[in-house]
DNA sequence: TCCTATACTAGAACACGTTCCTGTTTTTTA
DNA sequence: TAAAAAACAGGAACGTGTTCTAGTATAGGA
């Protein structure tokens, strides 16, 4: 299971301008087919020739398809994190702001199911290896609730556990979700439920 | 991805005893094989191997290597749900029985890390083909809670609902100790604090 | 008891993630 | 600029979950 890290050339910001035309290209082959027809449709064959890049370097940029997943999964989160900051977020009470981010991220989600699917697949999937890739995903999540949660007022000592136990609860159903075991409607509506008992304001 | 459900013989009771034999060695191979290596070292071969079955048949009791996993976790589930159901729960308030239950739950499960990693990993990996078997063990889990919640009392209007909350952190807590994100130890501090923040009494 | 449908065995075959190999192109070093 | 090293292309090969085929055993109804 992928113990080849070491040739990854993690080091971002040494790459030339074609290696990261190739990564971008990447990426961007992956979600269109993650769009497509989600986990399972994302094969790395087809991504390599998408992308016009053979399968062996293709696993030199990601030495497995989760690692590929997860990192996209972050660009798009990066992507929706810098839109949001945007504006101020609305709302007088830390409930009201926690469910104006967290309904505008899980919608946002879910306008592509598919893609949803595939990246919250991904990251249930990973091990130990992709640790570092997940920690960014997850960072920003809890950075967006805990930010919701502060609003104006100034940070409380508990809003970062307050956050992460929303951010479980947020994930968790989307896992449900995925399982077919809840509507997508009723993972909003449970959502919205954890975070009335879990902040009561 | 396992379309193939009709032919599976779900009517648990109209089984001959030849029947009932087959699918036990089946699981107890499983087992065995998840205590010994994790999720991957059950590989579809052995476990028809062991128990003394053709692959095909093997797959005609499992439609696949998730549906096998989730059923064995449902029968260790249920092991342990018996055990539990011996004793009254002890504890004065809904959090102290809530982490007596938990604790118990999560140490019996991490004595035997391997066997965890493949129960959890399938669980996760459950689609909606296995919504049937994934609801079973999740009754069971959330029944255990909100037991715990109510204790000797009446039951409250939101137990089933916190329970459901704490389930979640639970399971995501599991998935970042898998993911090696946090310590066994970090496991039971996180849920442990949850369960604080949740019930707060 | 015989017949037919169903269950089972044994093993080949297939799909896709992943690894490996060989030769070529690009980059770095001397 | 020449030589060495690293990156890349193209594609074969491997492992494991899953499916399929052909033949054999078993069970329930006439």
């Amino acid at each position: 299971m992928a113990t080849t890290a070491a040739s990854v050339p993690s080091d971002f910001e040494n790459e030339t301008a074609a290696q990261r035309d190739r990564r971008a290209r990447i990426v961007q082959a992956a979600l269109a087919l993650a769009s497509r027809g989600g986990y399972d449709d994302v094969q790395m064959r087809e991504v390599a020739e998408r992308s016009g890049v053979a399968l062996g370097t293709l696993y030199r940029y990601f030495p497995s398809k989760v690692h590929l997943l997860v990192s996209a999964m972050g660009f798009e989160l990066e992507r929706m994190s810098t839109q949001l900051q945007r504006r101020t977020i609305p709302g007088a009470t830390r409930s009201s702001r926690v469910e104006w981010v967290l309904e505008r991220a899980t919608h946002s989600l879910q306008k592509d199911p598919h893609l949803t699917e595939a990246m919250i697949k991904a990251m249930m999937a990973a091990d130990a290896s992709v640790a570092v890739e997940v920690a960014a995903v997850r960072n920003q999540m809890t950075g967006l609730i805990s930010e919701a949660i502060r609003g104006t007022a100034v940070a409380g000592p508990d809003d970062q556990e307050y956050a992460g136990v929303l951010q479980d609860v947020w994930f968790a159903r989307q896992i449900a979700w995925l399982g077919g075991r809840i509507s997508s409607a009723d993972v909003w509506l449970d959502i919205e439920r954890a975070i009335r008992l879990v902040l009561r304001d």
